[in-house]
DNA sequence: ATTTTTCTGTAATCTTTGTTTCAGCCCGAT
DNA sequence: ATCGGGCTGAAACAAAGATTACAGAAAAAT
């Protein structure tokens, strides 16, 4: 389908057919990137100072079919060169077969990182990655069903970055003593996206009780944590799958380690050349069982 | 003169306290940068697949008088957007666009998957998945410290879908008695990225001495278990951070499940059913732990 | 100076819009 | 099972919108 022409364009070589009054409308839709066209046929006309016929003239005059269409073209080429993806993840799909799962999901995929990151304030990021790197603060890491193994990778990584930091176990029966360790300079950090537990949301609430700090990764349509939480990432998560994609919510997750990772460097650096050391010596205790040599 | 805040800015403040409704809405307006705000409320509100009484709710929440008030600010936020084409990353942000760590870690991520899905072999990708598939073959999952909860992710789905998965515990001396179970037709599904751990090698070597089939996830690299491996997934990890990134090896993983699940998805569909009853269940089961309600 | 042509805005019209009211609905609590 | 509270959209309405027809004004041609 051959795309229209912008309508800047259009404004350029129509510019010679003009009359005196369209050209001080044009020059005005031009002035401002075409944007002060996307108000009512009255306020651009007072704006242009201009009546509203001579707008549908020139609306006519470019090929349109009266101001509303001008304006619905004037809108999608806004809309274009708004939209500049943050990172460009090859939507055109790295194999040919355009319909293999693969690339259906990669395009997906991109979509998701891209909308989930626009969404995302990076205060709050900065704000929660001080939190994360603050050896103060004990943490304590929860997920769901399915993100319970989301918020075991979190935990593999700060564990290694910090101390105090905690795993929760997904059986609720422990839960309640690990609520004992959850006071006020704790922070909960709690991943729930749909189906949303019943569950996590009691702890979550108990936490808070109790004075945590809580941060929630969910997806868009919202947790009913979100009413307890301090701070929420929202990732989105449909792919073309029976299943939720946890992609753009691990984003955050290797970003935010990345972040506090680096935020602790100096301190880090000592606990990871330890943990190397302890990983050197566990040779010799595994030796006795296969792993000869 | 105090500047207003910014829509977007509203938006994601605001969000917690949106209803279902409000948040669809929410979400078109800024997945399109706001500008599907600036058609009539009618074409909004059937874009948004809300009504329109709903448009005007949100707009009042956000602390507007109402629908056109709410677009005269987005006409502004646009108008001032389009003045500066290359401003995206979020102006409240502390440091300058390009080098914030979301931003570097983006664009690596961003690279990592394009260059996996350019390395990966799509026919070896259907000739694993119709492995996975096959409700005949025993399946067991491996990960090595970090990459344990990647297998784990994999594990809970693939467990959904269908009978016959184990995820291998991360202790290995309970290995040698999983190592029974491993024979002819079962498959050993094995992540190793560097640092390349010795254990899982030796493990995969006496899974293939009983004929079991190994699929491999690892990095590029090349973990020394692709000798034994019958298919191999390689990923690309390298991120900003002293930490490699999985994402890409995630991606992989949610589709595989995607398409094992397409593949299943008419027995599948019965074990989830039966599954949602059992969660159903044992809401029965966990009112006597805490969570009284 | 008169006529013709072209341009422009006013006013009347018909359409669409934004807002409000209200009843049904779903969900959680009792 | 029943009740209440909040959420949602259908319908009705007033307000504003876009379009048309027309007449006055300005410029060009005669």
């Amino acid at each position: 389908m051959g795309r229209r022409k912008l309508v800047r364009d259009l404004l350029r070589e129509k510019q010679a057919d003009l009359t005196a009054s369209e050209r001080k409308l044009a020059a005005v839709l031009q002035d401002g990137q075409l944007v002060p066209g996307l108000q009512s046929i009255t306020k651009l006309a007072e704006s242009a100072e201009v009546s509203t016929p001579t707008i549908v003239r020139l609306a006519r005059k470019l090929g349109f079919d009266g101001f509303n269409d001008l304006q619905d073209a004037i809108r999608s080429d806004v809309a274009d060169a708004m939209k500049q993806p943050l990172a460009k993840l090859d939507p055109g799909g790295p194999m040919p077969g355009g319909d293999h799962m693969l690339s259906r999901f990669v395009t997906a995929v991109s979509d998701n990182i891209n909308r989930t990151l626009e969404r995302l304030d990076t205060a709050a990021f900065d704000r929660v990655a001080g939190v994360l790197a603050d050896p103060s603060r004990r943490l304590h890491l929860l997920g769901g069903r399915i993100t319970r193994s989301n918020a075991a990778y979190f935990f593999n990584h700060l564990q290694i970055i910090r101390p105090g930091v905690t795993l929760l176990d997904s059986a609720p029966s422990v839960w309640p003593q690990a609520l004992l360790d959850i006071d006020g300079g704790a922070v909960l950090i709690v991943f729930d996206i749909r189906r949303y537990e019943k569950g996590l949301e009691k702890l979550a609430t108990l936490a808070r009780g109790q004075g945590a700090e809580i941060v929630l990764f969910t997806d868009i349509w919202g947790s009913p944590i979100e009413r307890h939480a301090d701070h929420t990432f929202r990732a989105m998560v449909e792919v073309p799958s029976a299943w939720d994609s946890t992609l753009a919510l691990n984003l955050l997750i290797e970003a935010l380690i990345a972040e506090v990772q680096a935020r602790r460097s100096d301190s880090s650096a000592q606990r990871i050349a330890a943990l190397e050391d302890m990983i050197g010596e566990s040779r010799i205790f595994r030796s006795g069982q296969g792993a000869a040599d």
